[in-house]
DNA sequence: ACAAAAGTATGCAGTCACTGCAAGAATCTC
DNA sequence: GAGATTCTTGCAGTGACTGCATACTTTTGT
């Protein structure tokens, strides 16, 4: 019950800190402006983000990956790269369901150098989940083995790309591109003339 | 004359940030502490850095990645891996060279949230960079097509996870290992048995 | 149903990062 | 050495963020 109340706060202040953000400008707007737009004290506002920059890009406190969450749902036989592409597809669909949320989020995140470095903070610390995920899914550490960074930073990779190319290309099915940035990570990169439109 | 005066109290702020840092810790000291120590006024400070964690890492304002330089020099005909795979090995160098401040930088990072975000968005700049140097070598637009940002975002994966590797296992050589992740990144990645040592 | 307990919201007061402005000091040009 | 240029500095102000004390709301025990 409080868990509801909290939740709907959370998000009544990430959306009003998005909102009033596009409309003026990251810059512009103030803690006590996101607060006020979300009927909160701003005090409280602190409660919930410990900086501004977090209440606009939706970081969470635990900050516990989505995409981890499902990679350890992927059952044991799956290769590595087929149990990310899974992970990644999850995000996807994230992706697809609420666009313009996305939309905006990258609108912000390009034209304002410090939520950017907030947002690639935040894609290296589930990159390091996934690589322990994965080095756990071989058996092994991921100290002691570059293997699971190195396919987890790959897949990343063909997860930016997929995303980064679906912005001008929206009547694409992002599922597609990943599949195919996927299947060219399976097969070896240095054939670039199979990819593409 | 006026030049080499900028240079001179530019290092003593840089160093006076480093020294605090390093025996205070990062949020105990104060910017009016760092422009003392380093016998300017406070307001003259930021004339030369915009931001705390930025006389903290030293960052240059201009900041042009030395990997984008080496992978502008590699010539034409090079396949992009392999020439990521030069650009790779030029930042390793510099890693052999002297990784006494690597290791101090390291710590100082993982101690502190906020310079981390720093690094990581560096790191995410070069990597734009290099996308777009890629994209030039193909004849083809980075945004347009997603194979730039996948096979740059891989080959840093690669070189990510070697470094990381390196970390508790410094007898090997560490071009040996980045050599391994490449011709992995070549081959197709889900292979796992072929890697480690 | 009521009171104690636990969790949450808010106000207040303060520190510090950071900025624009305008005046003073150092440096360069002629 | 006078004047233009650039750098430094103090002042005053905004706004992010924190600790603390207080009031409120929800949950729990009886």
């Amino acid at each position: 019950m409080r868990e509801r109340k909290k939740q709907q706060t959370w998000l009544a202040l990430h959306r009003a800190a998005l909102d009033l953000a596009c409309a003026h400008g990251v810059n512009e707007v103030t803690t006590e402006q996101i607060a006020a737009a979300a009927g909160v004290s701003a005090r409280t506002f602190f409660n919930y983000f410990p900086t501004k920059e977090a209440a606009l890009v939706g970081l969470r406190p635990d900050a516990i990956s989505p995409m981890a969450a499902v990679l350890h749902a992927v059952p044991d036989g799956t290769s590595p790269l087929e149990a990310l592409y899974v992970a990644c597809s999850e995000l996807l669909t994230d992706f697809i369901e609420d666009p313009e949320l996305w939309r905006r989020r990258r609108e912000l995140l390009t034209a304002n150098a410090g939520l950017l470095r907030l947002a690639s903070a935040r894609n290296h610390n589930t990159e390091q989940q996934l690589a322990v995920i994965i080095a756990e899914r071989l058996g092994c550490d991921e100290n002691e083995d570059p293997y699971p960074s190195l396919v987890v930073g790959a897949a990343m990779a063909a997860l930016r790309a997929t995303i980064r190319f679906h912005g001008p290309h929206p009547e694409t099915d992002p599922f597609d591109t990943l599949r195919e940035a996927f299947d060219l990570l399976a097969a070896g990169l240095p054939a670039p003339d199979r990819f593409g439109e």
